[in-house]
DNA sequence: CCGCTCATGTAACAGGTTACATGATTTA
DNA sequence: TAAATCATGTAACCTGTTACATGAGCGG
């Protein structure tokens, strides 16, 4: 039941409505969790029942009215026992890898085109990261606010998020030069 | 449903019972997919009666009898029907991030064990990996196992497995080296 | 007037996790 | 003799995904 405990993490910095958590747990800018909004707004509602958040309407004129959620000291209590409680181990789940493990027993044409695909979908969210962390840091280095600054854990989630972005580049470039030789020498074999 | 598939591209290269399977799986070594043995059970039959793996009962004297499973002409085309269909995004979803996430408001000297305790978790990967690649090249180079090798596509996958874990361990000890100085710090100012 | 953004959900289904169950053999 | 390894599953439960549903305003 982890999913909790992203939102109330997330909400932690900023009071935020169902959808703008849902935009950024969609768009991975919340980069240490990703969630669909139904299952926010479910969880959201569950969170409420449960007294771990409080939400308070705010009513629009020219948008339809929407709830802003904070977290209550119960729920504080509760991130604060989820995050001495061990943490389970993390896993790579992911389609491309895969695919890659059978390619030398399938077609890889429509394979490379994946692996370009996911590449620079990498790289969009690896310039998201650097604007995002050259934002939180201002004008400060990165050692002086980590050292120094009010707010580090949004931003060494963002590194992770960065360094797990770059680590799919790498791999999506690296895999696309192999295959793609070898299809080449494959052809002139023929 | 991609653990068929991914049941399918470890059974390519090698005929394996369910308990191999779940070993490889569990332990981390499949490093492109994580399942439990109960599901690679299920699966298993699954794809046995839907005729995609084809299992031989193979007798044992000292051991219980086990069944080895090997990808059928059917499986194969499954596998490259997959392949070749779009890829879905790959997401992080970690305990260890969320937590970080929330440093900045609860109390950090458990979360400190847990990042320590990964980190130690990811060498122990990284080692296993990097003997695993060893192994798979044997007397060549890099660059030229993967020009020239039989079976590149388990060398990939085994890097990228190689790759993320050399990013959690990095995260985990820069996490650790910056909540500690700021406890420190904390700590001094009372 | 068409499509996008804001705003919030329900319902059905697929997939993953946890707990339970069994039993022989080998190693410390 | 206690614990680990080999070997295979069932059942209940929790989580996540996909499809569907609604409706107002804003920009091109």
């Amino acid at each position: 039941m982890a999913l909790r405990h992203a939102v109330l993490a997330a909400l932690l910095d900023e009071e935020l409505s169902g959808y703008q958590l849902a935009k950024s747990f969609s768009l991975g800018v919340a980069n240490f969790w990703h969630a669909q909004p139904q299952q926010l707004y479910a969880e959201l509602s569950r969170l409420e029942s449960d007294g771990l958040i409080a939400g308070r309407e705010v009513v629009q004129d020219t948008r339809p009215n929407k709830r802003l959620f904070k977290v209550t000291a119960a729920g504080l209590a509760e991130l604060e026992r989820f995050t001495a409680a061990a943490a389970k181990p993390s896993f790579m789940r992911d389609d491309l890898p895969v695919k890659v493990q059978a390619a030398d027993h399938v077609d890889t044409g429509e394979l490379i085109n994946q692996l370009a695909e996911r590449a620079a979908f990498a790289q969009t969210k690896i310039d998201l990261f650097e604007r995002l962390l050259q934002t939180m840091r201002g004008e400060s280095g990165e050692e002086e606010f980590l050292r120094h600054g009010e707010r580090v854990g949004p931003y060494l989630t963002c590194l992770r998020g960065l360094a797990f972005e770059q680590g799919n580049r790498d791999w999506c470039e690296r895999a696309i030069t192999v295959l793609r030789e070898r299809k080449a020498a494959a052809h002139d074999r023929h």
